[in-house]
DNA sequence: AATCCGGTTCTTTTT
DNA sequence: GAACCGGATT
């Protein structure tokens, strides 16, 4: 049906509304949002404001629908209500907004047709926040705003049932999946050297990533011995996961694909109820993620992906570029929009990263810009040692906060976590708040393991993994034997080590373990009956009272113990935060939570202290001073990379992403040597240093090399035959003299006046390795312990 | 069962 | 240089 005069009339005041609506964003932003039929690859640079594309987009979704586009009168409007959108245009009055808002709504999508899928739980939970501020508690929460993993568990747990899982599966993390097949290579007789367990790990998950079966798998590799018997281990592995009735993070997303490939009925089911399919950090998707979102969008071919090829580095992880490079070859009329306005950093630092990615061949090419010209200088700083590199950064720092600037605008980025050694006794000397943002730190700690092992177990009785961790934590008398014989009778009567465990006593090949067994069993059986009547803290209470893991610890009563104690007690805090928010708290939902969950994900913490994290980690974060140290060939790009370009090209981009987390001033700092691996490396300037446009850079390296040139020649004319090292030695000499001569000691009651700090009163000074510790009550700042060589610097008597 | 010793290894790691 | 693991030792 053509449209009518009516129709472009009202078509094109609607539209003009709706531009209104979304007046704030960018021209190429709007694109984006409204665009929302057909597949769409939104090709976005770092600080484009990506976040803003999707939820706008979301929003345009479900108030609009297709109103931007459609060439037809909203249905049922008159000529009235044109009327009133067109005064609604001129003069747009709170009042009116409603119901002009209603009117610019052509079938717009509800809440739970939208599916918006992100890696992180960080970035899951900032969707979930703005969508809720934006369409109110309810919409938001229909909307299906998860990552992968939790998307995928919420597939599972309707229908798992259909790949023969039990509903109450538990998951594996890294650690257990280790253990699982250290024990298979042990049980196969391997040899632990060819088959190491993490290169067997990294196989099967590429396996799983690839959506190859164990049974392809057996296929594929079968006429040659190493990847043979990695298929053995990895049919082994399925089979114990199976039994255990276990998932690890890969089998969450292949099982799901699996479920939905052989099953019409349940693919239909989510085909049709998501309209729209959204997917964040397109870039770091694996094969599995790409079958698994274009299965899901099967039904209305919505797809809208966002990601930057220029910012893919997880590559090691099983990420695939490609699905982003061939993203329109994938999907047919799929159309690129690029963000390249950038909202975060100075041009300085833009020019920086420009500069850089440009040698990448593999990527599609984009170039940011902001109107933020200028930009102070990058700074680029090379020292003798990491010591005094680390130093530098310190100084840095505490000159910023004595100009006022709070130890929060700072971040370390690192490649390498050793780096963080020499950056942190540094910021210990000086007393500089940090912090290290780290993965899962609480969750791998012995006493947090074997509290979710109880658990689990109570969950899931089949999870002889985690059963055979905690039978004999604390100890109760059940020695390796009696497990094995259980185990060896559980595969005799084709059952679960559990069942034996829960009627040892029938079994009189235990001998004396038997009843110490069956103590134990009856005891999780007594926690698991609980189950039905108690509430989750309940539980949690009763377990470590049952279990005698609160006494055998309380007995204890040494530093350590105590430390465990007050872990598992902020277990127990996290369960009852879990249970205030849930809407449904369950075992298994509290679990399923916190497999997914790591530290990083903490709200981040208000205190104010210097981040420290490797360049990994700080992807998606931003800071005003940003340093990169460790600027070092062999570093970074790390020696490892040196051998194809791809890996180069990988490590650049993991260079531009941290470049691009800078928003004011970035510094780069090197060592001429370091200590690394017990012993001390010389090494150049990092390469990714000469692709950034000089003119950028204030740097001491032509400085430094002049420098250095003299003392050549001057050894050359005294002392022809002068080595490397003394040439070293002479430079670390002048440096220390800087440093040393100036020191002034220090007594206890001396009034001080520090830069960062203000002013304070010594009030205890030890002699430490030819410096001094020192004590000192500052007015404002609280009482700091500062090594008196390096504070030297920024403090004076007075 | 706990503790010591010695050998080995040493990117990055959203879930 | 440090951390981690496995085997041997008490």
């Amino acid at each position: 049906m053509k449209p009518t005069k009516f129709d472009i009339k009202f078509a094109s005041v609607r539209k003009a509304v709706i531009e209104q609506v979304f007046s704030r964003m960018n021209d190429r932003q709007r694109e984006a949002v409204f665009q929302t039929e057909g597949p769409l690859l939104v090709l976005a640079g770092a600080g484009s404001g990506k976040t803003t594309v999707l939820i706008h987009r979301i929003i345009n979704i479900l108030r609009f629908g297709h109103g931007y586009d459609s060439p037809y009168a909203t249905p049922g409007a008159t000529m009235e209500d044109l009327a009133f959108l067109a005064d609604y245009t001129a003069d747009p009055k709170p009042e009116n907004q409603a119901r002009a808002m209603e009117l610019c709504a052509v079938s717009p999508a509800k809440p739970w047709e939208v599916v918006a899928i992100t890696f992180t739980n960080k970035a899951a939970r900032e969707l979930q926040d703005r969508l809720t501020r934006a369409v109110g508690e309810a919409d938001a929460s229909a909307i299906w705003a998860y990552t992968f993993h939790t998307c995928c568990l919420r597939i599972l747990r309707r229908d798992i049932e259909r790949l023969g899982y039990n509903r109450t599966f538990t998951i594996y993390d890294e650690d257990d999946k280790k253990r699982v097949i250290t024990d298979l290579i042990r049980r196969l007789k391997l040899d632990e050297k060819i088959f190491d367990a993490r290169k067997v790990m990294g196989e099967i998950s590429r396996a799983k990533d690839n959506l190859i079966t164990p049974r392809t798998f057996a296929l594929e590799q079968r006429s040659e011995f190493y990847m043979g018997r990695i298929a053995d281990l990895y049919t082994l592995y399925e089979k114990e996961m199976r039994e255990n009735n276990a998932l690890d993070f890969d089998d969450i997303i292949m099982k799901t694909v699996q479920l939905l490939q052989d099953n019409p009925d349940i693919l239909e089911h989510y085909q049709r109820k998501f309209r729209y399919v959204l997917v964040d950090e397109y870039q770091d998707t694996n094969h599995a993620q790409y079958v698994l979102t274009s299965l899901l969008a099967g039904g209305y071919q919505n797809i809208c992906v966002v990601g930057d090829d220029d910012q893919s580095i997880y590559k090691f992880r099983g990420a695939t570029i490609t699905n982003i490079l061939e993203f329109e070859k994938q999907f047919k009329n799929a159309r690129t929009i690029r963000l390249e306005q950038n909202y975060r950093s100075t041009n300085t630092i833009l020019d920086a990263a420009n500069g850089l990615i440009r040698n990448n061949v593999n990527r599609k090419g984009k170039e940011l810009w902001t109107k933020q010209e200028g930009g102070s200088k990058i700074k680029l700083h090379r020292s003798d040692t990491q010591e005094s590199e680390a130093q530098y950064i310190a100084a840095r720092i505490l000159e910023g906060v004595a100009k006022g600037c709070k130890w929060s605008d700072f971040a370390i980025l690192y490649r390498n976590n050793v780096l963080s050694n020499a950056v942190e006794s540094a910021f210990r000397r000086n007393s500089i708040p940090y912090r290290i943002y780290k993965g899962r730190d609480f969750f791998s700690r012995a006493e947090i393991r074997d509290m979710f092992a109880y658990l689990w177990v109570i969950e899931n009785p089949s999870d002889t993994l985690r059963l055979k961790r905690i039978i004999n934590v604390p100890a109760r008398k059940i020695g390796a034997r009696s497990v094995e014989i259980a185990e060896e009778l559980a595969a005799q009567h084709n059952t679960m080590l559990y069942d034996i465990v829960s009627h040892a006593d029938a079994y009189s090949e235990l001998g004396r373990g038997a009843a110490a067994m069956k103590r134990f069993g009856d005891m999780m059986q007594e926690l698991r009956d609980m189950q039905q009547t108690a509430s989750l803290s309940e539980l949690y209470d009763a377990m470590l009272d049952l279990s005698g893991y609160q006494e055998a610890l309380e007995n204890k009563n040494d530093m350590e113990s105590r430390s465990r104690l007050e872990n598992i007690m902020e277990l127990k805090s996290n369960i009852v935060e879990y249970e205030n928010k849930a809407e449904d708290p369950s075992l298994a939902g509290f679990l399923e939570e916190m497999a997914l969950y790591t530290d990083a994900d903490q709200d981040e913490e208000e205190d104010d202290t210097v981040l420290m994290m490797t360049m990994h980690s700080a992807k998606g974060l931003e800071f005003p001073t940003v340093f990169l140290c460790g600027m070092e060939d062999g570093l970074f790009p790390s020696f490892r990379a040196d051998e194809s370009d791809e890996d180069l090209e990988e490590e650049r981009r993991l260079c531009y992403v941290a470049i691009t987390r800078a928003k004011q001033q970035l510094y780069l700092t090197c060592a001429e040597r370091r200590l690394m691996y017990g012993q001390t490396r010389y090494a150049r300037p990092s390469r990714f240093l000469q692709e950034i446009p000089a003119e950028l850079l204030d740097s001491n390296l032509t400085e430094r090399a002049r420098q250095a040139e003299a003392e050549q020649a001057q050894k050359k004319a005294y002392r022809p035959r002068s080595t490397v090292n003394q040439s070293y030695r002479s430079a670390s000499a002048l440096q220390s003299s800087m440093t040393t001569s100036s020191v002034p000691t220090f007594a206890c009651g001396d009034r001080v006046m520090h830069k960062a700090f203000g002013e304070g009163m010594i009030t205890s000074v030890k002699p430490m390795g030819g410096d001094q510790l020192l004590e000192i009550a500052f007015t404002a700042k609280g009482t700091k312990r500062l090594m008196a060589k390096s504070a030297s610097q920024f403090m004076h008597k007075i």
